[in-house]
RNA sequence: GCCCCCAUCGUCUAGCGGCCUAGGACGCCGCCCUCUCACGGCGGUGACACGGGUUCGAAUCCCGUUGGGGGUACCA
């Protein structure tokens, strides 16, 4: 017995083990589960979801559950080694951790599936032997018109092997693929979310599993991988239910029994549209169109694109990414960094400063729900709580507010250094001007803002004021320092602050900040100048804490030149 | 078009034949607290898609209609 022999023999024992038990001693039983993203663009809040219910799953079984994450880089035209390293990344922010994989390694010890073109080729030949799969001749342009032929005719198109008008034998130029042979028979699913179903013999088509350029399709390896790695469970979204019947016919053909299939519902937008890049795009274009702009030229030399891409890229033909965040900065309000473009993958949330335990709390709780009233929960408790009973059919919409919500919940419960690492870290991917500060005034301003702020990115954003020279908001200037005897507060408080003596401390700043609360009709009615003075705005933390941490200089330099405008 | 899945407040959901004149959370609205903004507290708005069955009894079971989602690639 070869090597991969006895590990499908392995993976055959073990899976009788929990085949009989599931559903009885789930506890007990081996769970394997995995995680296999297609490293083509950054980890999706979707996909997000998917680890962190595969992870459960097995987590939950201290035991001797296994989480594995495997890198499906079949298709080598969009695949690339920065998106996979990135999607590493986001999981480990997100505390995903895997037993085998890239990095850690493990018993296959190749979790990409573009170094495991051997063992795939190894079944091809298999299967090409056994008359389970064959060569296909059709070129790309054959097979659509194909398919266009059968549309016009009102009727699906399904390649199979007995259909007329094959293309029977190799073409001059055409590099065939490799089709299998799906049977022609029933079969059903036991999905573990969806129930039994059953796809009729005559809806199957004959799908492609090696490509032209050599490489398996999705199929293929998926099946092969599953099966080689002993996954017990696989857990992904609704997308790939159909293509489960397809995966079942390829393990019967290969005589390996399947793993247990649960499919999760998607997290859709607020407008029931598929959660996409695409986002990226469609705001930009919104943005553009709002502002009026029609011709093109200005926009195209300042974001750096060319007009031809621009053009385009209004018209609809592209949504690359890349164009909208080159165009984000000179839409919107430019003044605090322009357009700001909607979340979609992990890192997007990283850098708008949301807390990993917030995402992953909520993004948890869009498709599946822990019973009882429960909304905040932590990881340990999903854990304990989790089960696929709870997870829901229909698609969940991705409700921005409730994250925030829940950030804000998270931040306020968080204590000073955990909130201090969380900056850390968002520090690294973002440049606001706290990144520079020391450490014990970031913890400061943290405390300042913790009952206030929904994410780090905003807190940074209202902070800019202890860093840098504030830019007036003019509304706030006239209602609160031209007018309403601004000036006259302003003089005031002026006069009294200046008198402070000793450090500039909340100790001793307190008393006299208090006389100065209690200038004017309203307690307080002297505060709104000195924020608009010395914050630029009408909001701020506050006075004494803030007051304390500008600094005496700042402070009645900041006042000085408000009374002078 | 064809195949598959689904259907409770605007959103996420509880509910698994009587406990439901349908509960919670976010949002929204109002009030209180208050130096601004928040936080916090209190209250309010608001749903079983529709039509047939089954049953003593249906949000819960069955059928149909409508609506939504997914699939229909040499992408995953």
């Amino acid at each position: 017995m070869n090597p991969t022999e006895s590990l499908s023999f392995l993976h055959d024992f073990l899976f009788n083990i929990t085949f009989h038990f599931v559903g009885d001693v789930p506890m007990s039983s081996l769970v394997k589960t995995r995680f296999a993203p297609s490293p083509t663009g950054y980890l999706h809040v979707g996909g997000a979801r998917t680890a962190l219910y595969s992870w459960l799953f097995a987590r939950k079984n201290a035991d001797n559950g296994k989480f594995i994450l495997r890198i499906e880089d079949t298709d080598q035209v969009r695949s690339t080694a920065e998106s996979a390293a990135g999607i590493l990344s986001d999981l480990q922010w997100l505390g995903l951790n895997w037993d085998e994989g890239p990095v850690v390694g493990g018993a296959k010890n190749e979790y990409f599936q573009s170094m495991r073109l051997d063992l795939y080729n190894k079944h091809l030949a298999e299967l090409l032997a056994k008359g389970l799969a064959y060569e296909a001749y059709e070129s790309t342009a054959q097979l659509t018109a194909m398919r266009q032929a059968a549309e016009k005719e009102k009727r699906a198109f399904r390649y199979r092997r007995d259909m007329p008008g094959r293309q029977l034998a190799a073409q001059e130029g055409v590099k065939p693929v490799v089709r299998f042979a799906m049977p022609y028979k029933d079969i059903t699913v036991n999905d573990l979310i969806l129930g039994n179903v059953t796809v009729t013999g005559s809806e199957h088509d004959d799908i492609v599993i090696r490509k032209s350029d050599g490489f398996p399709t999705y199929h293929f390896a998926v099946v092969v991988d599953d099966h080689y790695m002993c996954i017990t469970h696989v857990l992904r979204a609704q997308e790939h239910f159909m293509n489960t019947f397809k995966h079942i016919g390829l393990y019967e053909a290969l005589g390996w029994l399947p793993p247990q299939h649960g499919h999760l519902p998607l997290v859709v937008n607020a407008d029931n549209s598929k959660m996409s890049k695409r986002e990226k795009a469609k705001a930009v274009r919104a943005e553009i169109q709002k502002a009026g702009i029609k011709d093109f030229t200005d926009l195209a030399a300042k974001s750096g694109l060319g007009l031809k891409d621009l053009q385009d890229f209004m018209a609809k033909k592209t949504d690359a990414v890349e164009f909208a965040v080159k165009l984000a900065p000179l839409l919107g309000p430019v003044s605090s960094g322009g357009l700001k473009l909607p979340e979609i993958d992990v890192q997007d949330f990283r850098r708008s400063g949301y807390l990993p335990e917030a995402l992953l709390n909520f993004v948890a709780l869009v498709g599946w729900a822990p019973g009882g009233d429960r909304e905040i929960v932590s990881s340990q408790e999903l854990l304990d709580l989790f089960s696929l009973d709870g997870i829901q059919k229909t698609p969940g919409r991705f409700d921005r507010k409730k994250l925030a919500w829940m950030n804000g919940e998270y931040i306020r419960k968080a204590s000073l250094d955990r909130l201090l690492e969380v900056l850390e870290q968002f520090n690294a991917v973002t440049d606001y001007p706290i990144k520079k500060a020391d450490r014990s005034v970031q913890r400061e301003i943290l405390t300042m803002y913790q009952e206030r702020m929904v994410t780090l990115a905003e807190m940074a954003e209202n902070a800019r004021f202890f860093f840098e020279e504030p830019t007036m908001d003019p509304k706030a200037v006239e209602k609160f320092i031209t007018k309403n005897d601004g000036r006259t507060f302003l003089q005031s408080a002026q006069a009294i602050l200046s008198a402070v003596g000793g450090p500039w401390s909340k100790d001793n700043i307190a008393a006299p900040l208090e006389q100065v609360l209690a200038l004017g009709e309203k307690r307080g009615a002297a505060a709104q100048p000195i924020r608009v003075a010395i914050s630029g705005n009408s909001v701020t933390p506050p006075l004494l804490e803030t007051l304390a941490l500008l600094g005496r200089e700042t402070t009645l330099v900041r006042m000085a030149k408000a009374l002078a405008m």
